[in-house]
DNA sequence: TATTGTTATACTCTATAACTATA
DNA sequence: TATAGTTATAGAGTATAACAATA
């Protein structure tokens, strides 16, 4: 068996990657989401209600965008914002039924893809394949973590 | 060695693939370019000067995006218009100097990005890698062109 | 009449800075 | 004085629709 050399396994990945985002995005639209307000409910559905505060450190984001993340889902339905019943300065950003309803749906379809991915391919070829991308990921910590620090 | 469910080798594909974009996002920044304008320049760069009727298709974007990535890709040196020769509603986007070089240095360093992630990749290990990667993205693109025709 | 690119308008994601209400 | 969230402002990417110049 051939080895590829780096390059083309690098454009392998990174096709990957745009075919993979491209399949979500189109999902997300689907119900009225957008990847941006779908990683503010992932983060909602793993912490319980927060503070717009709290959810902008999660996410890695201005506090300014949170405002207006949280307009958008609040309008189309997926959260809701209360008072905190220990700073009146706060906001609790809560899942409504129907959030609760999109991230359950979405979890079940996150593993039903996995299975469309995956399902058919052997248990030898699985267990390469994850040991190959781990050794990228490794790699690829490292470079992030050289370059943030020198 | 234990064959990984589904869903983790997904979430490894993911996360990947997330690492992967803030890398290159953060080198592009560096340079004063965003995705969107540098996606306009490989293909400029593949199909030499456009209209921009042409770059639009091929980017799979509306003619007033292309006005404006090349608006902001003129501003800052990368790209001219200029009359077309044959028909005079047409402009012909052309990469300048700067462009050329911005790109030559953009292919180069993705082959250095890729020895930094793969070359230290066993040979075996990487024909392995290619296997899985090819296997998903083959799954995938049936996954797509199945959603897109029913 | 059809096509090329632009202006007009609008929505989303992102940021910083100034400001209000509270701690 | 510091913190939570908003308004103000700005830039980038995206879209549709109307319009001008040209084919």
């Amino acid at each position: 068996m051939a080895s590829p050399p780096p390059v083309d396994l690098l454009d392998q990945v990174l096709e990957l990657a745009v075919l993979i985002n491209q399949d979500m995005t189109g999902s997300l639209a689907q119900r009225g989401l957008t990847p941006a307000r779908t990683h503010l409910l992932w983060e909602l559905a793993h912490r319980g209600p927060s503070t717009q505060r709290d959810l902008a450190e999660a996410l890695r984001v201005s506090a300014r965008n949170v405002t207006g993340l949280v307009d958008g889902l609040e309008a189309t339905g997926f959260v809701t914002r209360a008072a905190h019943p220990g700073d009146r300065r706060a906001t609790l950003v809560t899942l409504t039924a129907q959030g609760e309803r999109e991230m359950k749906r979405m979890r079940d379809e996150h593993v039903q893809f996995a299975d469309a991915l995956f399902k058919d391919m052997p248990q030898a070829r699985r267990a390469a394949l994850a040991a190959g991308l781990g050794h990228v990921l490794d790699r690829l910590r490292t470079l992030i973590a050289q370059q943030a620090s020198p």
